[in-house]
RNA sequence: GGCGCGAUAGCAAAGCGGUUAUGCACCGGAUUGCAAAUCCGAUGAGCCCAGUUCGACUCUGGGUCGCGCCUCCA
């Protein structure tokens, strides 16, 4: 029984979707006005994550992760870069593909846009409106009365006494109460027609909480099983998509809510406004983004995740003794056999629909083979199981694939590699040919394949005329150049350091 | 000020009221021409103070420190 740290509950709650065999889940995504760094990695690693297990646990999963192409900041910068707001955002979508891609994110059922939904958001503020939990201020923004609803502060544990305690609380004139938030945003003169939507309260765009209780409501309908995003976003992001969406639709809104929790950078959250961000395509540089993902997924998706280029190495020594594991045991292509129905447990088998959506990827797993199927009865997939089922447990899930990777080396079995390779699979890890893993730096040292080929058969031909001084120095030499020679029975083989 | 989260070996990071987490690093051994990889073994832990218990890293209370939200933020 999978069980999901529920922010609503402040617990682990045993996993109830509301309608059998299915889940619907919503994640809010990226703003788009510049690259992704490594705290959204974070988001769309972990819930990529989320999105296969309960797809390897048979689930028919909807996945929807918006898009939020308006907004000030958006406006801002389309403003500086003399940018329309469309080319401007069209641009970091596409950025924002690539870097997902590249991290083995499978692509969501639904990527909606903030822009494509305007109508969905101005039903829904006119809904509020006539429930009477929107007015239309002085100042022509039309706001949502906090105190109109009863509900109001039950996802982040805030009463709204406690919160005008607060001194951070804008005080603006044409609110209500200061905790009173914007639905829609009256036009400014100057701004572009871009902008500008017509509504029965004039001209304007939306704020930015509706947009997620629009959509969510209209891909996944008024009450759905699972929402999620950083921590960040419990208030008043998620707060608010409460009030809008129960406060118009008059019923639960949301079961589950998921918060992961921030990466950081010398134990301080990494954020746009501190400036200490790292983008995933600045990391992708130095990193293969197979060990970036493998650094997220080592880490519990709730706990701080530090980042630091001592980290990472970390992540590629471990990531390079499981591909080292596999590394005689390559992936077979007479094995694969897609979907034969195996899931640990759960209503129905999708597995075939998994195969299917790996096929999408477009990373570093793309083109691999769909893979063999989990034998889920094997110690070590219970295990497994176990451990994700409980909230997602991550590490100790990937500690199981150390412990297969160990029993590998050690039995030089067949099965154990490739039941290795079928649950790494199931984390989004370990598709590629070994080889290439570990044979790919990243553009580190000048040497190419042929060169490192001919040296070797330099040094093979030392050894047999006993002339290990010679031999010695060679292998030094690829050292220096970061590539590491490894002598067995087979053969000489080469990795990069 | 209000609310919340965390503190585990050199570093990273989990589970668990009593029995090896795991990875990296380090030490000893096997293997190797020497290495690397691999295997075997050893070392090493639970912020502080109380309490509950036959027994606590694990439960309870207090303290200390760190982080986050309360403003845009994944």
């Amino acid at each position: 029984m999978l069980k999901i740290y529920n922010t609503l509950a402040r617990d682990k709650q045993d996993f109830q979707p509301i309608e059998p065999n299915k889940v619907r889940m919503y994640v809010c995504g990226m703003t788009v006005y510049d690259y992704c760094h490594l705290g959204h990695a974070r988001v769309m690693v972990v819930f990529d994550m989320v999105y296969r297990w309960l797809k390897a646990s048979g689930y028919d999963v909807t996945y929807v992760r918006n898009i939020t192409d308006i907004d000030d900041k958006i406006i801002k910068r389309a403003a500086e870069n003399g940018e329309s707001i469309h080319a401007l955002t069209q641009r970091f979508i596409t950025a924002m593909h690539e870097d997902a891609d590249a991290l083995g994110v499978q692509r969501p059922d639904h990527e909606p846009r903030a822009t494509q939904y305007v109508p969905q958001m101005l039903e829904m503020i006119a809904q509020l409106e006539s429930n009477g939990l929107a007015y239309k201020a002085a100042d022509g923004d039309v706001n949502y009365a906090v105190r109109k609803f009863p509900g109001y502060g039950k996802l982040s544990g805030k009463s709204l006494e406690d919160l005008r305690a607060g001194e951070r609380v804008d005080v603006t004139e044409n609110k209500n109460d200061p905790l009173d938030f914007v639905l829609w945003k009256h036009a400014i003169e100057q701004e572009a027609d871009e902008v500008k939507w017509d509504s029965p309260w004039g001209k304007g765009r939306p704020g930015w909480h509706i947009e997620c209780s629009a959509m969510g409501s209209k891909l996944l309908g008024k009450h759905f099983d699972i929402h999620g995003g950083g921590a960040d976003l419990q208030f008043p992001h998620h707060e608010n998509e409460i009030a809008q969406s129960e406060g118009a639709h008059q019923c639960q809104f949301v079961n589950y809510w998921m918060h992961n929790g921030f990466v950081r950078v010398d134990e301080e959250k990494m954020s746009k406004s501190l400036g200490n961000f790292f983008t995933i395509r600045e990391v992708l540089k130095k990193y293969d983004a197979e060990v970036v993902r493998f650094f997220i997924l080592r880490a519990h998706y709730r706990s701080p995740l530090n980042y630091s280029d001592a980290h990472l190495d970390d992540a590629k020594g471990a990531l390079t003794r499981l591909y080292t594991a596999l590394k005689s045991n390559p992936p077979q292509p007479s094995l694969v056999r897609e979907g034969d129905g195996s899931s640990p447990d759960g209503p129905t088998s999708h597995s075939t629909r998994l195969s299917k959506d790996d096929s999408q990827v477009a990373g570093y797993d793309k083109g691999r083979p769909g893979g063999v199927a989990v034998d889920w009865n094997e110690p070590h997939a219970r295990r497994f199981k176990t451990a994700m089922d409980d909230d997602f447990n991550t590490p100790e899930a990937l500690a199981v694939l150390f412990d297969l990777a160990n029993e590998t080396n050690r039995s030089q079995s067949t099965e154990t590699a490739v039941q290795l390779r079928a649950l790494g699979r199931v984390l989004g890890l370990l598709q590629r040919d070994p080889q290439q893993f570990l044979q790919g730096g990243a553009g580190k040292g000048g040497l190419n394949d042929a060169a490192i080929a001919a040296q070797i058969e330099a040094r093979i031909a030392a050894k047999k005329a006993k002339n290990f001084a010679e031999a010695d120095h060679i292998r030094k030499e690829l050292l220096e150049a970061g590539v590491v020679l490894e002598d067995s029975a087979a053969g000489t083989t080469w990795r990069r350091a």
